[in-house]
DNA sequence: GTCTATAATAGGATAGAC
DNA sequence: GTCTATCCTATTATAGAC
């Protein structure tokens, strides 16, 4: 009963709070005073419901990869859509959803985390982002080149949308999901 | 005659160690004490040669972006290469001799430095990692769908090749270059 | 569960002697 | 041009009262 009242913990605040930072600004551009303040809670307080700074984040990634886990798999048996479809609309929930500085992110991953987490953490990344694309790519094997396995090909289309998730980033490129994803299936080079 | 000596100067020396750790490691994962260190002066003696973090970093990246331009500028012409094969040559080169973590640069550059120094350092980049791209895309502007300008797909290619640009990301994706190119020109659908 | 107080550290930057 | 000494600030984290 208790677990399903709406009222919002601080656990929860500081989750949502958290999420916000730490998918802009990244690990280290990320303070726990800052946190506290945005929420109005003292920052020791925070070590209440968190063990550390690196606890804190890796709650946070693991709260976003099940979101986007449960809604990317979702996409393509939703309706019937072609792989083109499916990768504009998956690429389009991404954006809309989970506006991340995804290179930050998988930096911070790799660099700022202890070994065990991190190793964990891409496990989880891995199956919530890349499997839902590797699942596609095989349900249309038959379109696509056969030199190259399905996981590879989800890790690289992920890698050519990353910095185009990130709203900060617009700047550099104006490209439309659109053609990102007509680029990746179709290529620059005239038939 | 003086700037011809093969004697390396303390500020060169601060220049390449800070290369080094600015681009593996981002601004903020850079601390001057840690490059002071390594070359054996003391920090403050460090503010000696630059006026604060900023303008080192900028320095090193001044430094980073006229050594490509360089030579990126040159390997179209040296021999006769086509289109393919100029990129994989290219994205070769960059990977051998700037090795570095460009999604974080990239970030970098718009979020730990002043806005105008900021916008100076893009342009710099701009016409040193891009143009030469935007160039060749140009050059071959007949084989290339013609829906894009070539700065934009210079752009895209160069987010595209980032990541597999830095050697500590290997672990995600074994693409190599030439399929990477591949997948550029040609796309992952079957013809 | 939340607070105050404070420790411990690290980092950028300056003053001033040599 | 390089050093020592030092300041200032930001940050993570802990101790202990309420």
């Amino acid at each position: 009963m208790s677990e399903n009242m709406a009222r919002v913990t601080t656990r929860q605040l500081i989750l949502q709070t958290a999420e916000v930072h730490f998918m802009r600004d990244g690990y280290k551009g990320t303070s726990t005073r800052q946190i506290a303040k945005e929420i109005g809670i003292t920052q020791p307080n925070l070590y209440h419901h968190f063990k550390n700074k690196e606890s804190l984040y890796i709650a946070v990634l693991e709260m976003v990869a099940s979101k986007a886990l449960e809604d990317l798999k979702s996409i393509p048996a939703e309706v019937q859509l072609n792989l083109e479809e499916s990768l504009i609309k998956m690429t389009h929930y991404l954006r809309k959803t989970h506006p991340y500085n995804f290179s930050v992110m998988m930096n911070d991953m790799k660099t700022e985390i202890s070994q065990e987490s991190s190793l964990a953490l891409y496990r989880i990344f891995q199956k919530a982002y890349l499997q839902p694309f590797a699942d596609l790519f095989d349900a249309h094997s038959d379109q696509i080149r056969s030199d190259y396995d399905s996981q590879l090909l989800a890790n690289h289309f992920f890698l050519v949308i990353a910095p185009y998730m990130n709203p900060d980033n617009l700047s550099y490129s104006r490209l439309t999901i659109e053609a990102i994803v007509d680029f990746f299936l179709n290529g620059v080079v005239k038939d």
